[in-house]
DNA sequence: GTGTGGCATTGACGCAGATCAAAGGGGTGC
DNA sequence: GCACCCCTTTGATCTGCGTCAATGCCACAC
C-alpha cells in the first residue's frame, strides 16, 4: 500500500539553503525562540539545513520512517490523514514558523501526509540530535513540550469546531485564525491569499466544498468580506467575530 | 470567570496513597515504560504520591495554574473544553494508565478541564521535576515525546471521526476504541460498563444525546451488541467493525 | 494567444441528524 | 429502604447540509 511512499520526496537536503536561527526572522515563532545567542548556534549546528518542497509535493507521507521535525521557512503546507477506506481529512494548515511531523514521534513512523500548497522551505531538524541537545538546553526542552502541547491545545480547538459549531460559524473561526496568524507573521490581517482549496477548507472544517462556498458568498453579501476566487479582504471583523457567539448570546 | 477556580479540587496529597511504578501493574502502559529498575525508582521518587477524585468532581479546570501532569491509577475521568459563548466538547476520556493534563504545558495554564466519571486515583507528577528528571534519563525523555506525540495522533483520528464519519459509524468507532483499551488492561473487550452519559458520548462524538441513544437501539436490533443503560456487550465484533467501512466498500 | 482542465459558483432536491416532546426506569443519596 | 431526579428511550417533525447537476471562470501550459 505504500509501495510508492516517499516517490515524491526530494531527497536532496541543500545546505546552501540554510539560514542560520540568529539570521531568521522568524525565529520568535519558532523553536529557537526564548534561547540566547550561546544556546542558539547549538541549536543551529544540529539542524541538517533545508529543503525546498514543490507545491503539491510532499514533505513526507504516512508510512514514512521518522527521523526529523520540520520548520516551515516559508510557504504553506496542509497536513491530511486517511483511511484505508479512502476517506481523508485535513488535520491542519501550517505556514512559516510552524513545525510539522511531531506525529511522527510515537510511533517512529508518521501518520499523516504532510504536502506543500505552494513552493516552500523548510528547516529539517534530526529528532534524536534535537532531544540529545534538549537536554542539555532547559530552554530549549522547555520550549519543545510547549509546541507540542500547543498542538494538542489547536487540536483540541478543532475537535469543538468540528462537534459543536454549524458551517457558517466554521468558517468564520478558521478565517480568524487565518488572520491572526498571517497578523503574527506581520502581513495583514485584513486581507490575503487562501493557499488551499475550497475541497481542502471544507475536509479541515467537516464540510462539502459547496456548503464553504455557498458560506464565503453569504458571508460576502451580508458584507463581511469580499472575496474573489482565492483572494479574501476582511471587512467588518467585529460582525465575523460576532458569529461566533451562539444567536441566544447568553451571558456566560 | 474563574474565581471558582479549584474550589472542587481535592487539594489533599495522599501520600499513603503512593504505589511505588515499579509495583503498578500499569507501568507497561504509562509512563515509566520501558525503563530499568534503577531509573524507574529514580522516576518514583519525583512522583509527588496520589489523589483520590471522587465521582463529579474536577481533578483541574480550565485557567487553573499548571505544575503537573497526572497518571491515572484508577478510575475514568473526562476532558472538556468550553467557550465562553457556553458550549462545550468532550475532548476525551481517559482510564488507568493514561496521562492527563498535558494541555496545561503550553500556557502554563490548563485549557480543559479534567472531571472523575467515577471515584478515582491518580498520581501527580510535578512537570519541571519531570522535564529535569527526563533530561538525565534518556528513555523516559523519549517516552514522554511519544506519549505527547500519541496524544496528537488521537486527536488526528477524533478530527477524522468528526469531520468525515456518520453517526452509526462515530459509534461503532468509540465502541472499538474502549473494547479496545479495556482489553490493553486485562479487562474483557467484549463487555464492559459505560462510565458516561449519552450526552457525553454525543458530545465527544459530535452527536446529540438522542442520537447517540438511537444508534445505540439500532445497534442492538441488528444484533451487534445488547445494551443495557450502561452496560454493554458486543456480540458481533466484526460486523461492528465492518461498519467502519463506507457503503461502498471501494479497494485502496 | 489560445486551449484545457481544475476549481468555483449556484440551483434543486433529499436525507441524516437536530429539535421538540413525553414517558418510563434505575441509580444515587439521604 | 425509599424517594427523587437524572438519565434514557422513543416518536414526530423540522432543517442544515449533503448530494447531484450544470455552468462559468481562471490559471497555466504550450
Amino acid at each position: 500500500m505504500h509501495a510508492n511512499v516517499k516517490q515524491n520526496v526530494v531527497p536532496l537536503i541543500t545546505p546552501g539553503l540554510k539560514v542560520a536561527c540568529s539570521q531568521c526572522n522568524l525565529r520568535e515563532l519558532c523553536l529557537p525562540f526564548g534561547l540566547d545567542d550561546h544556546d542558539m548556534a547549538r541549536l543551529d549546528n544540529l539542524i541538517g539545513g533545508g529543503r525546498k518542497v514543490k507545491r503539491g509535493h510532499h514533505l513526507y507521507r504516512a508510512g514514512d520512517a521518522f527521523e526529523s521535525i520540520f520548520a516551515v521557512r516559508s510557504g504553506f503546507f496542509k497536513t491530511d490523514v486517511l483511511t484505508e477506506d479512502g476517506r481523508d481529512q485535513v488535520t491542519g494548515f501550517q505556514m512559516a514558523g510552524e513545525i510539522l511531523g511531531m506525529d511522527g514521534i510515537s510511533t517512529e513512523h508518521h501518520t499523516c501526509n504532510a504536502v506543500a500548497l505552494e513552493d516552500s522551505e523548510v528547516c529539517l531538524i534530526p529528532f534524536t540530535e534535537l532531544e540529545l541537545l534538549s537536554s542539555e538546553i532547559h530552554s530549549l526542552q522547555h520550549h519543545l513540550h510547549k509546541v507540542m502541547s500547543r498542538e494538542i491545545v489547536r487540536d483540541h480547538g478543532v475537535m469543538m469546531l468540528l462537534g459543536t459549531m454549524r458551517a457558517e460559524e466554521r468558517l468564520a473561526a478558521f478565517l480568524l485564525n487565518l488572520s491572526q496568524r498571517f497578523a503574527a507573521r506581520g502581513y495583514s490581517h485584513s486581507e490575503f491569499h487562501l493557499r488551499m482549496t475550497r475541497e481542502e477548507i471544507g475536509s479541515y472544517l467537516g464540510l462539502k466544498l459547496e456548503t464553504v462556498s455557498r458560506a464565503f458568498s453569504r458571508f460576502q453579501e451580508e458584507g463581511l468580506i469580499s472575496v474573489q476566487q482565492k483572494h479574501v479582504r476582511i471587512l467588518d471583523l467585529p460582525k465575523l467575530k460576532g458569529l461566533l457567539a451562539p444567536p441566544d448570546g447568553r451571558i456566560a
